[in-house]
DNA sequence: ATAGTTTTTGCAAATTATTTGCATTTGAAT
DNA sequence: ATTCAAATGCAAATAATTTGCAAAAACTAT
């Protein structure tokens, strides 16, 4: 099911490129910069943040890579855009994916009321894990 | 059905806090922090940015205001809560408020499949404007 | 109203995420 | 292999936001 995520035409093939895809693949949730960065680092990878930041910027105009802030950050994030609508647990922080965003069902109904052409959106829900239910009672 | 806005029980009521309020509540989307400063400059108030800053924070932090980040762009926007779910054109930047959020349809739905317990949410739908579906055509 | 106490403000300086200039390296095309 | 534009790394620059601190304003209790 995955789509197969390719570099956009006239971009070329560079390592450091390709790297930064992967790890978007792999991310389950957005992501920061320096998250991308670090996990690089692990990898054994030299690589900028500078080029980082210039990548995630083409790739997100390019319309591959969606960049969000999520409640009480300062610091933007960057995701494909599969996984751009969450619930995000306001006590542990806990990120879980939205897969078929209700949404959908409604561009037709804000289509109608307000005229607009809907390209896409995207939903932050917070809330409280069931972990955090159990855990933090009083 | 404007819901009264007051100054949470503890803080001060001064006439900068109040001129801030005055400020959202009149707006009909969010704005940006230096927005309000202008805003107020216009009106002939002297404020410092820092203090608006200090107060949109504070506010945020009492559930007053909701934070947030529009497409695209890297500096926060504060409004009241009802003003928190909105489409934006993606050509001119326009900005309309969806009154009756449909996602609150989708609660529901949402806690039993992930069993969280939601607080809020926040939408952001982007597409063309009427307006601009006419005018840029080509 | 006055005096005492605590919060808030303003200003300037600090912080932090992100961006940019530029010399160097690399990818891809010939 | 040669060529040339695109991409990288590093350091320096930006821009939004935050913070320290002394002065001013809001409350409180006289
Ligand atoms: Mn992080
Ligand atoms: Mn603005
Ligand atoms: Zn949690
Ligand atoms: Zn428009």
């Amino acid at each position: 099911m995955a789509e197969k995520l390719e570099i956009p035409k006239g971009y070329r093939h560079t390592k450091q490129r390709k790297a930064i895809l992967e790890i978007l693949e792999k991310a389950e949730f957005p992501i920061h910069a320096e998250d991308i960065y670090l996990k690089l680092k692990e990898n054994g990878m030299d690589i900028s943040l500078s080029t980082i930041y210039r990548n995630l910027d083409m790739l997100t105009k390019e319309g591959l890579v969606v960049k969000s802030y999520m409640l009480g950050e300062d610091k933007a994030r960057f995701a494909l855009p599969d996984k751009k609508n969450y619930l995000v647990c306001e006590k542990c922080g806990k990120i879980v994916i939205i897969d078929n965003c209700p949404f959908d069902k409604f561009k037709e109904e804000l289509v109608e009321v307000h005229g607009f052409d809907i390209t896409g959106h995207s939903v932050e829900v917070y809330g409280v894990c069931p972990e955090c239910k159990k855990t933090n009672v009083g």
